[in-house]
DNA sequence: TTTT
DNA sequence: TTTT
């Protein structure tokens, strides 16, 4: 349809460390699971109540995948935008399933870490500075700090080569 | 979770007219299904292509959803904000369901009506002015030319009393 | 600063048809007049009060510029999302004036139109279909319908090249 | 107009201190002095490069401002949501000066704590709790951590009656 | 399964 | 004036 928006805009932690497959090309493709929750005081009993929402969350923007393959954890709170979508499946019975995650498609979407120490913004228009200039195979501004506890694990089965080819891509 | 955001928003049509529900207090809980769509050419074929994805919205948002249940029908073009909520069910046999809905809670969420004739802005922040001053009861800015043309058939179960209490409050 | 966000959204008008200058490489850069209101009933009078904020937004994102250019004229209503940016200037008299206005840098930024006849999205992630395939070059859904009345005044000193070269890029 | 949207998200932290003043009614409105910054690796001389931008944000929402005045400090983190507006002044020398600011209007806007030890959501649904049941004078889920360090200071003019309202209110 |  |  013309002329329409499909936006979501999470602030949450992830529950677990982030999962991810490749596509033939060798891209990772990476999947979270984002906790956003509410708290309350009960007015009747006082008790303070809590609701925890879980989404997940399907990153194929190739370097805000890289950037949650690399510095996301169990545990990380991040800001993101992407778009919801419900796809169709089939369980092993057969029977017909819907699932409704929130997708970052290539070229699209936000993704910020916001934890204190080593937070960092990244998103995919940071090909370009403030001074206008195009900056193409920067994306974004990830501290060090942030770098998952055991980078030697970073990437299912990735290589040191491609985790050098991110250090050349990453301003750090 | 201290700290989190849960939002979503959407700019789209009305692919069916609005399904009101009444609580026991008989204020109107409505339900809309929302679509919104890409379209794209394809690089190989040339052709274009479109994809329409499909959200089911429930407001309980005591004003908007009488603003949804008044003046919306099949086809009208809205922006909306809400946040994501899954819940869980089961089927006829038995089966296990998970259903994800945006949701506009009771005091929360935006609703604008954005068709060009009679579009009107509403949210249940329009308690208050421009001055400042809180304004109780007063629920937008929804203009008479986007009723529906069949008011008649507004609301469920709905009286004229109520209808006319509707008008009380919508200030036109 | 690590993990900031720094955006806005609006839904509003052009006040005016959009203001275009050119870069060195003859790229446009786009600068609109965006209004947004609202309305209420005063409690006191009981009379319908309305006040407009004027936006202004500036377009370097290089598609979007094109279709604002090319589509967009008074009275279009849109859906944009850019940055806030504050910046500094002289008067003639030398007094230090600050203006704020909405960037949309390039690469970055969302503009959809939202005129019934002939509303279409477009946004810098259209690169890419939902089929997940980029598709460079290809910026969006503008409808031929949507097109300014004069498509000869389309474009500040463009010429009919510029213009053909978008006919190509526009899918349709 | 009818059919707008004027929204702005931050996330940044307070350059200092939030500044209280009181109305008539002794209610807080807190003014923050917001910072968002983007930084990027420049492609010719390798440099880190980065722009802070500055945000003046008003607070008249109610509860909002008394999360403002007794949660946040120099340096807090938070996400927060309003709209533009854009008001005229003449400083001393009788010159026209405009400032835009972004303003959570009363019953509106969000304002969502993001520090890592103590942070806490509060916005202005946040009368209703997941249950869909409305609590009137709960204004969310501020954590006692996050408690500025010097309570005595809290609230310019404020007096422990006043602060121990907020204690009745605040669910901890 | 997160976080406070 | 913040933050990394």
């Amino acid at each position: 349809m013309a002329g329409s928006v499909n936006k979501v805009i999470l602030v949450g932690n992830l529950g677990r460390d982030p999962e991810v497959r490749r596509l033939g090309s060798g891209e990772p493709v990476v999947s979270l699971r984002i906790a956003t929750s509410e708290s309350w005081k009960d007015k009747n009993s006082g008790e303070r109540k809590e609701k925890t929402e879980w989404h997940s969350v399907v990153i194929f923007n190739e370097n805000l995948a890289k950037v949650a393959e690399n510095y996301l954890k169990k545990g990380s709170k991040v800001y993101l935008e992407g778009q919801l979508q419900t796809r169709k499946w089939q369980d092993q019975s057969g029977q017909e399933k819907y699932t409704t995650e929130i997708v970052l498609q290539r070229f699209r979407g936000e993704l910020t870490i916001l934890d204190s120490r080593g937070g960092a913004g990244v998103d995919q228009g940071d090909q370009q500075g403030a001074d206008g200039q195009a900056r193409e195979g920067d994306f974004g501004n990830v501290s060090p700090m942030q770098r998952r506890s055991a980078p030697a694990l970073v990437g299912a089965g990735g290589s040191g080569s491609r985790y050098s080819q991110i250090d050349d891509d990453i301003p750090f």
